[in-house]
DNA sequence: CGATCCGTTGAAAGAAGTCAAAATCGGTGG
DNA sequence: CCACCGATTTTGACTTCTTTCAACGGATCG
């Protein structure tokens, strides 16, 4: 509980006046936190597992906006109701922060209220790159500036050449705005130029990182 | 200055040492208020004109992640250096904000850190409406709902069906994420099918504002 | 052991991009 | 006020690349 980024800012001895507005939440894979078009009524930490924020249209076609890997925020919105579902990727613990607490909160501390704005900067951040990502880029350019993303916010060994895919090339397709045979594609030929491996679809490992960069074009 | 939407959330006397961080500035069409790579000092909010947001990678790609307009605020950023420039669609006046002057005003007025947070949620949800854009709809559906968005941006009559488009459509291209070919095909065919008329490349008169929506797909 | 789901591969169709040229607009200077 | 020049927009023909449609292989689960 103590170690959640969000609670950093938090004067110790206040960590337990936010406890009384948080639970902690077991989800298996595909379990849905929040459905768009549902009332806003908590926001949510990741402890383990992964999830994804996800928009879809009226016709099905959809835009997995964002993974949420642990240590981060998401749910904070100005909006009464959900505009994406909230959805586990992989069986995942979360804690559930009541939005009247944060409220709360935010009025209390300011230094808590500070770092939500920091994390909200760093998000918008993100998706302006994603926008660039998914506006000019090739697929084999996304795949790569994925592929470095990804792997940047997991924290592995700089020196450890394998990473693991959690979601499927479903939610991939989705996230870069390609189709499951075009995202299977661009694998097979980073596969083909030796820039990476794939011991099996849910693991990647980086045989050329030089060359992987390159591709991603200087995203981040 | 007191008409700032930002400063709606200072007591009315503190908008005065609001004044000693801010100055005035007037922008000829293409001015650069910041480019990419240069440390961030200020942050601005728009009086009149448009400015526009733009990211650009080393072969040239552009991606203008957002027009804006008066009223708003940009700037606001957890970066030492600036991730994209900040231009003048048209000749434009903003008032610049000494970035030391905010953090100060910050930490003295909660209420001041509690709008910028409402406002970089709500442009959070902006981006990510975009990157849904970005990556799903056809360039008929993006540039529908591209002019319905900048109309609800501008304060426009709802009975007036005329409405400007100062950036050309070059920006356009690099907003939606296509050609200046497509984008214009795909104005002449909205005028074709009776949607729009064109009176100049500058303005946009909606004829069919059921026609437009149905394309837009609900985005919004 | 069969059914299903997921990922991969192949062939064909279609849509946007590229290249090139014509048309229009706006501004300048005669 | 008009003519001219450059920049922008529009249009056309062609190419390219992704999508679409279809089939196959492998793994998982009842």
């Amino acid at each position: 509980m103590r170690d959640l980024a969000v609670c950093a800012s938090l004067p110790p001895q206040e960590v337990d006046s936010l406890e009384r507005y948080v639970s902690s939440m077991e989800l298996q894979a595909n379990a849905e936190l929040a459905r768009a078009g549902q009332p806003c009524r908590q926001a949510y930490s990741v402890t383990s597992g992964m999830l994804r924020l996800v928009r879809t249209l009226a016709d099905a076609r959809r835009q997995v906006v964002a993974f949420v890997l642990p240590g981060h925020f998401v749910g904070l919105t100005e909006h009464v109701v959900h505009r994406q579902s909230i959805e586990a990727v992989v069986p995942s613990r979360v804690c559930a922060f009541e939005l009247d607490g944060i409220r709360d909160l935010r009025q209390r501390f300011p230094g808590f209220e500070h770092s939500l704005l920091e994390r909200a900067c760093r998000d918008l951040d993100d998706a302006h790159d994603a926008m660039l990502l998914l506006a000019r880029l090739s697929p084999l350019e996304r795949l790569a500036s994925f592929l470095l993303r990804l792997r940047g916010q997991m924290k592995i060994r700089e020196d450890d050449p394998r990473m693991a895919l959690p979601m499927g090339r479903g939610d991939i397709a989705d996230h870069l705005g390609l189709t499951v045979e075009t995202v299977s594609r661009s694998f097979t030929r980073l596969r083909e130029q030796g820039v990476i491996a794939l011991p099996d679809p849910q693991h990647v490992e980086i045989l050329d990182a030089g060359a992987l960069s390159e591709l991603a074009s200087a995203l981040r």
